[in-house]
Order: structure tokens, then C-alpha cells, then sequence
DNA sequence: GGCGAAGTTTATGTCAGACAAATAGATCGG
DNA sequence: CCGATCTATTTGTCTGACATAAACTTCGCC
């Protein structure tokens, strides 16, 4: 990378912010400076990927395709877990929540941009209710991750009205507080959502070659 | 929070150093600063339990039991699944780095402390053998909660020589590509690792009351 | 001539002081 | 009593200088 000073004047800033920046991107594992050696970018293995932005700058990368891949493969791990255990040991407040989220859902009727957010809501809610702070963190991510999807799946219209019912199934296991049956149909609502971005994907790959 | 200045004097340092050890707790999602309004404290649930650093800080506090519980929860959610991602896609040379730890534990005999880095070793390697950003990302956070968990179970002597051939059930079904048994090698041997926890959480408890 | 120790250079890290910007709370006018 | 303005305070940014540390060079020694 080049020197602090070097930055500061290309981009007009004051070394103070250009090392501002610096410091965040070394938060993120993207870089470390050691002192006469200067500032080096670190190998991606190294990038910490649950970062909101990291996610962000990499999603509008070359290789989208993949990173949506391993997105779905994250939430699929996670999410029905998180699930089961909601189901298990969530509060009715807890539960309140995410009912909150899928009437909003349900009133959004056809209109994807009012669908996203309570769909959001719906997952993180989901997360929050299993009490677990590492789940909870995970959450951000995985937000930051359906943001990016909605990007892809808004583009097939009635395609999350179709997934309302399978809401509502999760939500439901949850409700009757039954781990299994709410693993299984978060599992299943998964299923539907990544071959939905997969034809996303698809779609943005035969628009812009 | 008290203002950057007056930090800054209670510290003995600049104004500078204090305003860059503030931004590191706001990446972290901790603390948040608006003109005039001054840095406030975040709920707890917004802070990042993945971050390392937060992980170790909240480790050190008085629900040191709950926390333990959480990271285990999170293992047995994460460990497994990335056992069978790993058992269905990794490569061989993937596979020989899991292995090559697996060797070093061997090795180390009944030394806690020389068994501990392989340990880490080994089970980092099976989430980058997955090949998937996410979970080598929080790979790190995995670490991190062994690193401290082995505080607590490094207490019983031939604790870690017990666990030694489940580590081996786990390569051996991730060489013989077999995601099912390697999932299932990996759950063995995560409820025996959380039993030593739980065991070393209550000989904590009870010398220290 | 080869090699180690000291000096030099150059980058990050820290300090100090000043100004800009934004906003919560007080003040003033309608 | 309410709304607009005014002020004070806090974060955010800039400037310039010094401290520190490590890679590179040079010098002296073996």
C-alpha cells in the first residue's frame, strides 16, 4: 500500500483520517502496518467475511455467485438450529416479535420493497429469540446478506407472497413449541429462498454478460 | 462516557490515541458518538460477540457460566455441519493440514499446554476445509472461545488424551468422504468436550465462590 | 574478503493545539 | 404558550511536529 502521507494527499485528506480508515480496514483483518515496512493487504482468508461491509465490498465482486452460495450455506446451518431452539426455549414476548414481523409481512401483500423489511425482521426476531448473543451477532451478518439478496429475488415479482405460508409454518412450530417441526420448516422455507436467488443469479447473469 | 478531552487527561494521553481507542469499540459495535450528544454505551445485544476481543472481555465477567454455555451452543451448531461440508468437498491437501494436527496432539502426550495448539489447529482447519469465507471467519471466534475454554479443562490432566480418538473418528470419516459419519464423529466429540467445560465451570465455582 | 555492529533512513505511532460542523438546550420574540 | 434563533459544547477534521521501530547501509573488525 502506499505510505499514510502518500494517501493523504492523493485523496486531500488529513493523515489523521487517511489513518482513520486505515484503522478500520485493519479492524476487519483486511490490512496490517508495521513501521518502516508500511501497510500491507492481507491474504482474503484473513478478511473477516462476517463484516457488514466486508460482506458488501466482496458481494459486488466478480465472483457474486459464489459468495451468494456460501451465504446460503451459512443460513442454512444457523438458521434452523437457531430455530429449534427458539422453539424450545424463546419467550412469549420473544414469539410476540416475530408474529409482529409476519402480520407486517402479510400486509405488504405483492409489494416487494414493503415486504423486505419485516421479512428482515421476521429472521433476526428468530435469532434474538433463542437468547444467544453469538446467534444475535451472527444476525447482522446474515441481514446484511438477505439486503443484498433482495437485490436478486425482487426481481421475480410474487415471489415472497409465495413464500408466506412457509412463514407462517415456522413460525407456527415455534408458537406450539414444537424444536423439530420448527427446524424442519425453517429448512424447508431455505430451500425455496436459495433457488429463488439461484434464479436470481441467474437472471443478472443472462441481462448483463 | 466522559468527552474525548477529558478521557484524554484521566489517561495521560492525546486526544488522538483516546479517539482511536474509542472508533475500535465502535467498530465493535459498543459504543456510538454524535456531536454534542457525547459517546454512549450500547445495549449489550448490540455489541459483536464475534469480535475477539469482546468475546474475551465478556468471558472475564461474573456470567462466565452463561457465556460458556452460548459458545458451545454456537460449536455444536457451526463444528458439525462444517465436519460434513468438509467430509463432502474438501481436498486432500485440505485434509493433510487436519491431519498434520491431528499428528501434533498425538504427540504432545499428556502436556495440556502442547496439546492445546494442535487442538486449535485442528479444528480450524476443518472449517477452512470447507472452503467457505463464513465459517473460516468465524473460525476465529471458535478459537478464540477454545482458547479460553482451555482455562477451564486444562484443570483435569488427561482430559485432552481422552478425547483423542474421537479427534481421530472425526479425520478418519473426513478422509473416507462420508459427511453423515463425520457430522455425527464431530457431535460425540463436542458433548464430550462440553461436559469437561461444564465439570471445570463448577471446579472454578468452587474454589473461588 | 566475509561478517557483525553501529548508524541512517523511512515508515508508522503519538502528541499538541486549533478550527469546522453539528446539535441539544437556553433564550428570545410572537 | 409555542416557535425560531442563539449559544455552548462535543465530536470530527486539519496541521505540524516528535517518538519509535525496523529495514537498509556503512563501517570496522576478524
Amino acid at each position: 500500500m502506499p505510505t499514510e502521507i502518500e494517501l493523504a494527499e492523493a485523496l486531500g485528506v488529513a493523515r489523521t483520517s487517511v489513518r482513520e480508515a486505515l484503522g478500520n480496514l485493519k479492524a476487519k483483518g483486511m490490512l496490517v502496518s508495521r513501521p518502516k515496512t508500511g501497510t500491507r493487504v492481507l491474504p482474503r482468508v484473513q478478511w473477516n467475511m462476517l463484516d457488514e461491509d466486508v460482506l458488501r465490498w466482496c458481494w459486488s465482486d466478480q465472483n457474486r455467485e459464489r459468495t451468494a452460495l456460501h451465504l446460503t450455506q451459512l443460513r442454512r446451518i444457523v438458521e434452523p438450529a437457531a430455530c429449534e431452539i427458539a422453539a424450545a426455549s424463546a419467550s412469549d414476548a420473544d414469539i410476540a416479535v416475530i408474529e409482529r414481523a409476519y402480520r407486517a409481512m402479510d400486509a405488504a401483500g405483492t409489494d416487494p420493497v414493503a415486504f423486505a423489511g419485516p421479512d428482515l425482521e421476521f429472521h433476526r426476531g428468530i435469532l434474538r429469540a433463542t437468547g444467544n448473543p453469538f446467534l444475535i451477532s451472527l444476525g447482522a451478518t446474515i441481514e446484511t446478506a438477505l439486503r443484498l439478496s433482495f437485490e436478486l429475488s425482487t426481481r421475480q415479482p410474487g415471489a415472497p407472497r409465495k413464500g408466506l405460508p412457509m412463514h407462517r409454518d415456522v413460525l407456527d412450530a415455534i408458537w406450539a413449541r414444537k424444536p423439530a417441526e420448527a427446524r424442519l420448516a425453517m429448512e424447508t422455507l431455505l430451500g425455496v429462498t436459495e433457488s429463488n436467488i439461484q434464479r436470481g443469479l441467474l437472471a443478472v447473469a443472462a441481462s448483463s454478460p
